[in-house]
DNA sequence: ATGAAAGCGCTAACAC
DNA sequence: GTGTTAGCGCTTTCAT
């Protein structure tokens, strides 16, 4: 297997082939084709046609090995088939549109194992900055973010301690301000319904505050369901028949997102239920998605837009706060009442 | 600014400190750490050792460059917020997950200019494949993914002509099958309900193939409504009630995807119209999601895990067919019927 | 089973 | 404004 002479017409185009083609040296064919340093207008014009012909592509590799810089930032999320992280996205990749920056995603499905073996991965090409879903890690992940010298944003949360900075919501005080938004309407017989998530440290920490708000106000849940996999839509419908039949004095149900949240409200509108005289509802997150259901379910905005705009600010050195990481930005989710809870 | 010496501990590890550290060559590290070679049990766990103790992290740059090779997979898509996406991305992931190969997505936002630049960003890091949402492309996009020198596969669609290989389902087939269905349900007075995406080829195509079957079978579509933006369940609510309102007559509501017929669905129950009796409705895409409705909505399965699985079983080269390249792959959805079809 | 030397394709730093 | 030189941190190849 002899290596391919420089004529091979498969081998991929390097700097020194465009220098050819445009007989400039392949210093000066770099400066033009990253816009730095001064080129006269001439051998730039002769440079990019040359490059444009062969259809030349820089190798990045290269370029970041020699330059220790790579325009990466890292993006570990959980999973993008829940509404919340896609529009998380759409946040970071807007932020960092004019910022050279580029995102790249890795998605854990709720797994540390993964989430570990991911961050690896993606440290292995020493991008410029991590933004990371949650506090909770494997020791492994804490020490590789600590190690990496690079600006880490753990987003969503901050309910815990950052590495490094954090964006996010408080996901104990949201649980508690729904909790007493359900108090304050007369609501007692509460039941929760969730899908079975035991690494989703954000429900979890929702729940938490939600019953520590129950019982300040001498109130316990009297029921809990958690289903796993499927149509959320389907579950939460399932999951409510399942309760309320268990249990028909139940008079609200909070649901640890809106989507099961909507199967649940859908459910009682076809039973004929009154929402929310009878039963009121709520969910988390607020996603616009739900817009056209017949009632609009209470929830609580989960700031994701946001969220993503000020971890990209923040990896991209442009944050209002100005200071180099270390920050936790706490952000403030305002509660929709919607048609669902009474008052 | 001076470069920092060899002991600033701010500075990334290198083989060579596991090497320092280990009292081993940095070939016999890279050896272990790629476990390739043979390489003594005792040197090979007290290079892991050191490299645990030290957290290095290999750097991947350096080794695609000397190695020529690189793990990724580029896949690109117009979006993720539409669920048919994360679908296919999950498709691929799960078949990549044991062939060292990863993913990484790029978004478009349904622009082909955006796709252009996403497309160039992620050859420039010499992939080893690429995965690409639709036949349509900027001129310079077709001449760099003809010029890669690596698989590239099209999804979704085959309606077309691929650079390389295609897997996808033939969308002017899927709009004729589903107009003949509702033709030989009885319909006759049928419109179409769909978002305004001047570059969503594969909505387009449905509706050609559909108005291609309804010509056929001499009739036309009596009403078209086009929206951008905002919640697909709100905007097919409030597009059905323009149509419904403009044209009374119409029993047959055609949507370009499920989330807005599902709007739709939810508007015609609550204003007491009897469905599949009196209108009829059909979406596409099958999503799982809306499993929880009332009535189950007519629609076509695209074929999204499917499609994922075997673009991705191309890149690695590990496809039924085995030939290398140039292939076109037809996935042939199945017509759900649903509750919103009469017969 | 292990090591030494030569690059991978580019850019930083310096010359001219 | 343009060219030259010396690496970036690894892996390939070949020697031992």
């Amino acid at each position: 297997m002899s290596k391919p002479p420089i004529s091979d017409p498969r081998r991929t185009l390097t700097l020194r082939d465009v220098s050819e083609a445009s007989g400039v040296s392949e210093m000066t064919v770099s400066r033009v084709l990253r816009n730095r340093g001064d080129v006269s207008d001439t051998t730039r014009e002769r440079v990019l046609e040359a490059a444009r012909r062969l259809g030349y592509v820089p190798n990045k590799i290269a370029g970041a090995l020699a330059s220790q810089r790579v325009n990466l930032v890292a993006v570990i999320i959980p999973s993008l088939s829940n509404m919340v992280f896609p529009e998380v996205m759409t946040g970071i990749s807007d932020t960092l549109e004019d910022t050279g920056l580029q995102p790249v995603v890795g998605v854990t499905n709720y797994s540390p194992d993964r989430e570990e073996s991911v961050l690896y991965e993606m440290l292995s090409w020493r991008p410029s900055g991590v933004i990371i879903a949650g506090l909770e890690h494997t020791d492994a992940s804490q020490a590789m973010l600590a190690q990496a010298g690079i600006p880490i944003v753990e987003i969503m949360d901050i309910d815990g301690s950052p590495v490094d900075s954090a964006v996010g919501i408080s996901h104990r005080r949201a649980g508690r301000q729904m909790a007493e938004a359900i108090i304050a309407a007369g609501y007692r017989n509460i039941a929760f319904l969730g899908t079975m998530m035991p690494h989703d440290h954000r429900a979890r920490k929702r729940l938490e505050g939600f019953e520590e708000a129950l019982a300040k106000a001498g109130l316990s849940l009297v029921e809990r369901e958690f289903y796993s996999g499927g149509s959320a839509l389907l579950k939460g419908r399932e999951m409510t028949e399942a309760v309320l039949t268990r249990n028909p004095q139940v008079d609200f149900l909070y649901y640890s997102n809106d989507m099961i949240g909507a199967g649940g409200l859908l459910y009682c509108l076809s039973k004929g239920i009154d929402v929310p005289g009878q039963i009121g509802l709520a969910g988390f997150n607020g996603v616009e998605l739900l817009d056209g259901l017949p009632r609009k379910l209470a929830t609580m905005d989960a700031c994701r837009l946001e969220i993503g705009r000020v971890a990209a600010e923040i990896i991209a050195g442009k944050h209002a706060s100005g200071t180099i990481g270390g920050e936790v930005i706490e952000l403030f989710p305002t509660l929709q009442k919607g048609d669902t809870i009474r008052g």
